[in-house]
RNA sequence: GGCGGUGUAGCUCAGUCGGUAGAGCAGCGGCUUCAUAAGCCGCGCGUCGCCGGUUCAAGUCCGGCCACCGCUACCA
């Protein structure tokens, strides 16, 4: 029996994350993960904040607050962002604040070193004599010696867009001082990508069927890759372990690779949460697991070359990558998401003027799987008022009305041979029914969206040929037995629906009177004759009402006015 | 420059191993009235970006071209 270790890329901690990212690399995670639980799967699902980088720091610096102070506002607005959309971790943690990891990241770099992966190399570069510090290539300010441009960034002119070298700028100066530097040589380790295609990743990643997109994007990468540099001189970060850097000082680990280290480092502090320290290495070092990650293209190289090589590379019997998920980009109404440029939805105002799980819905049915796709505020419109409110939360409200109308608010009785008669015409001749998990386990989450709205379309086809209030003026009891079919079809159709709208889930289950959570049925197979109702006649209903309210093209056009395109 | 992606009905997109082009939305017509004026039924010959090639047969493979876009910076 395999279990699931299911991952979603970490976000960097510094600033907010949008819709893109959340239908990207979270939210396709989360519907995967409930729903292999429903179906009784052991799974895990792990993510927290990758925190380190000078790109923090530098940010941090100009606010004057602590690094660790940064870092920890972004990660709790990062995490209140996936807790208002219903995104729920069993463990989320931080690379700066896991107590395992800074020991895990060092122990996966001692035994590389002691594998034969790591190389030293010395190579100049910028030291600041003020501020005592070599200047990563964003710590560096100059006058660009393409365009003269005088104050380029180390690693960018802003002015003529080339990338630069910065040993090569003229008139350099430090960002935080002001000083020239001085070049000096640095020692620096380096992973030998090469020689662990060679002996293994190579073969390894030939030999698995990816998604489409992910063998298109790593391409002949592979042929390319060569040493990798994976120290810096920062003080921000995880320390080269003393006893491997040979008397050298001032260095941490490079972020892309201690980032994720975190998978491992976040499922050690889960499982010492559960008072079983080494259950971690159920998961890790198994061949019984498939471990997932979900994330965006950009992180396709990361996840399919460099940290297989790691988990290879240490030799300790890490499980490798069984599938990377990931998704294309996600753009809004056309143009880039752009928080700098207000090109955005704001989440917390998002929320406190629409519906969060609708939002899901919509993120995952129009989510960039094969290609880049937008959100469009138009579309949004469309799918909640036609997909959510007319075919689903109408279908709720037609059936639960009419009983609370003229059956006394209770689920009507239905003998076999009707209930035979009828689930005849509901299975076979209302439309195609499918099984939205089967379309979540290939990850063709709009597809299984889909599938989802089909399913309550055979709902409104049986109802309307039924016709249940013509048939209650000839034949009540008859009537009510197709009524009572309908109630038995709504509760499926809530079950189906736990891992994309949870709550909306939950509402439909407590309006059919049911108690208790609607998940812990599980997952409801294809409906077969005979086998698949659940409600007892005369169970009482609950409180009926409206599931999804719909927005009006004013609402949508303000909307798009305020993206200013 | 290099790498990659996309180009199929008005719109958004599916098209697995090559074998007579599909869905949803919008639009048009009809039926129905239980329901958030919701529901159901019917209606789609579109040069599958362009040119050429392979093949009995190509949207689907090969070559060339055009258009748009992205990446080449740890920001999904």
């Amino acid at each position: 029996m395999p279990r699931y270790l299911v991952t979603s890329a970490l976000p960097y901690c510094n600033g907010p994350i949008h819709f893109g990212h959340v239908t990207g690399a979270y939210l396709p995670a989360d519907v995967y993960v409930r729903t292999l639980r429903m179906q009784g799967e052991e799974v895990l699902y792990v993510c927290g904040g990758d925190e380190h980088g000078t790109a923090i720091t530098i940010n941090a610096e100009q606010e004057g607050v602590p690094y660790s102070e940064y870092v920890s506002r972004w990660r709790t607005a990062i995490k209140d962002t996936f807790d208002r959309f219903g995104i729920r971790f069993d463990v989320w943690s931080g690379t700066s604040i896991c107590p395992e990891h800074a020991a895990t990241s060092q122990e996966f770099f001692r035994r590389l070193d002691q594998n034969g992966y790591l190389q030293k190399q010395s190579t100049e570069q910028l030291y600041c004599p003020k501020d005592k510090m070599f200047l990563a290539d964003r710590y560096i300010l100059g006058t660009c010696y393409l365009c003269g441009h005088e104050s380029a960034r180390g690693n960018e002119c802003p002015n003529c867009g080339q990338e630069l070298e910065p040993l090569k700028m003229k008139v350099a100066r430090c960002k935080i001082c002001g000083t020239t530097p001085e070049k000096r040589p640095t020692l620096h380790w380096y992973l030998d990508l090469a020689q662990l295609r060679d002996e293994h990743i190579g073969a390894w990643f030939a030999d698995h069927p990816w998604k489409p997109n992910v063998t298109g994007f790593i391409g002949n990468q592979l042929s390319q890759i060569g040493l990798r540099p994976i120290t810096r001189d920062m003080s921000w970060g995880v320390p080269v372990p003393e006893d491997r850097a040979g008397g050298e000082r001032g260095k941490v680990l490079y972020v892309w690779f201690d980032a994720p280290i975190g998978y491992v480092s976040f499922t050690q502090e889960w499982a010492r949460l559960q008072g079983k320290p080494d259950e971690w290495k159920r998961w890790w070092q198994s061949e019984d697991t498939r471990l997932v990650h979900f994330i965006g293209k950009d992180n396709i190289s990361f996840h399919c070359v460099i940290f297989p090589s790691m988990l290879f590379g240490v030799k300790q019997q890490y499980v490798l990558p069984w599938q990377v998920p990931a998704n294309e980009f996600y753009n809004l109404q056309g143009g880039k998401f752009s928080t700098s440029e207000k090109r955005t939805i704001p989440i917390e105002d998002f929320c406190a003027r629409f519906d969060p799980e609708a939002a899901r819905f919509y993120l995952l049915a129009s989510a960039p799987e094969t290609a880049d796709s937008d959100w469009r505020w138009e579309d949004f419109q469309a799918c909640v008022n036609a997909s959510l409110a007319d075919k689903i939360g109408n279908l709720v409200t037609r059936i639960l009305r009419f009983l609370d109308k003229n059956y006394e608010g209770q689920v009507p009785a239905c003998d076999d041979a009707t209930a035979a008669e009828f689930e005849r015409v509901l299975l076979s001749e209302c439309g195609p029914i499918g099984d939205p998990a089967v379309f979540v386990r290939e990850f063709k989450f709009r597809r299984a969206a889909e599938q989802l709205v089909a399913n309550a379309v055979v709902a409104n086809v049986f109802v309307d040929r039924l016709a249940p209030w013509t048939l209650r003026k000839t034949d009540p009891a008859r009537a009510g037995a197709v009524l009572a079919i309908c109630c038995d079809w709504i509760a499926l159709l809530a079950r189906w629906m736990v891992p994309f709208m949870p709550g909306k889930a939950q509402a439909i289950w407590e309006m059919l009177g049911n108690t208790g959570r609607v998940e812990a049925g599980g997952w409801p197979e294809l409906p077969c004759a005979g086998r698949w109702r659940s409600l007892a006649a005369g169970q009482k209903l609950g409180t009926v009402s409206g599931l999804f309210a719909k927005l009006d093209d004013a609402t949508v056009a303000a909307e798009v006015a305020r993206l200013g395109t």
